[in-house]
Order: C-alpha cells, then sequence, then structure tokens
DNA sequence: AGTGGTACTCGGTGATACGGAGTACTGAGA
DNA sequence: TCTCAGTACTCCGTATCACCGAGTACCACT
C-alpha cells in the first residue's frame, strides 16, 4: 500500500486510545499491534511521540514497571478524561468516513 | 462537530480531485460544495492551496475565463495524472477506513 | 462613492506522523 | 567473554498539511 500517512493524521492517535482503551498496555506491544491491524508502515517513534503527547495532555495514566525482558516499561490505561477523548475521536470519525463515503457514491 | 482539520488531512485533497473530476470547476464553486457536503467549515484559502498545489504538482489542467460576474474564475479540470491520482486516493481511503472500522468493531 | 458578493494569491502558524540517533537492559550463541 | 539480536524508551529535527489573515481585484447595485 501507498504512503498512508498524511491520511493517518488525526487518526492514529484516536487508534492508539482505542487499543489503550481495551487493556492496560505498553508502546512497543501497541505499535506491533498496529502493524498486524494494517497499519503496517507506522513505526515505534511514531507511537512513542504518541504516548508522551497523550501523556502530557492528561488522558492517560502511567505506570512503570520492571520487565525481565529488557528495561522496565511504561504501561499505560485511559483516565476519565481519555475515554471521554476516545468517544469524541469515535464521533468524528464517523462524521468524516460518512461524508467522504457519501461523496464517493456520487452525492453531491 | 469538533474540529475536524486534523483527521482531514490527506483526505481533504482527494475530495477536490473527486469533486474536479466529475466536472469543470473552480475554487470558490469547490469550497460551497466541500461546505454543502458537511466539510462545513473549510475555507476557501484551504482549498486554494490544495488547487495551487495539484497545479504544481501536475495533475490539473487549468484554463482561466473571464467571469462577467468577478474577477476571472481559473477552471480545472483532471489529466491523466490527476486521474491516476485519484484512484490513488479512494484506494488508500478505502484501505484505511477498512481498517479503522474493524478495530472500531473490536478487531484484534 | 460605497457596499457586498465574487474570485484568487501569498506568507506565516500549529499540529501531526516520520526518521534517525542515542540509551539501556536481557539472554543466547560464537 | 564478547557480540549480537530483541526489547523498550527518549529526543531532536523534518516534511506536509489544513488553516488563517491580509491583500488584490472585478462587478453590480444603491
Amino acid at each position: 500500500m501507498d504512503d498512508l500517512t498524511e491520511m493517518l493524521k488525526g487518526t492514529l492517535e484516536g487508534c492508539v486510545l482505542e487499543i489503550i482503551g481495551r487493556e492496560e498496555t505498553y508502546g512497543y506491544v501497541i505499535t506491533r499491534q498496529l502493524n498486524e491491524l494494517g497499519f503496517a508502515d507506522v513505526i515505534e517513534g511514531t507511537v512513542y511521540t504518541i504516548l508522551l503527547r497523550l501523556e502530557r495532555n492528561g488522558l492517560v495514566q502511567v505506570t512503570k514497571r520492571p520487565s525481565g525482558m529488557g528495561p522496565p516499561r511504561k504501561f499505560y490505561s485511559l483516565n476519565d478524561a481519555g475515554r471521554a477523548e476516545l468517544g469524541k475521536f469515535w464521533a468524528k470519525w464517523e462524521y468524516l468516513s460518512s461524508r467522504i463515503d457519501k461523496l464517493k457514491e456520487g452525492g453531491r
């Protein structure tokens, strides 16, 4: 698939929120999950910048735990603000994708 | 609706391509059409930057015609490269939106 | 003469995904 | 023992994009 980076802007962060919302997890695993989900070219550096942003914006709770298999991990989970943001993200996505699909089907 | 600008990145240009692909048209009208299609906050300046980019990238053919109702209009139509780009855009959109919808439905 | 609608250009801003280099810890194989 | 691969995170810089504001210009109507 062609380069998706521009199209991912604004949506990738929402995807990360969704993944975190399911269960407490950490950056390395999130990257792997995104890759498996079809976001094949998303790289670790990108995910970590998103995670730092989420933390800075107060949308997640962070817990550092030793790993046993490498350096310690930073586990992320959503707080109330994060869940609210996730809801807003899906509302925006639904709105946008419905308009674009309508345009695609010939709506004018 | 909340601010969609980040989510529009990468998709708005494709929407403009789609509109141009239907019939030769110009910036002012494209803006109005986008607004009616639900992209309510898209402003003229944004559309014009996209049109200049399309022109610079050689995806459109441009014809200037006097207006009778204001300054002359720059009419845009797709050339072969533009049609190819439009096809790629829809392929990317379908790919991306299917992945995200799957994620939304609980896929993992 | 002035106002409002039409129509385009240009320079700058902020947000985002990406890329690369660097750090650091663990365990397995040469 | 030494190296290498895998795990895990940070930081700094880049490119691209949508947006915004100011400016220019043309026309019609009052």
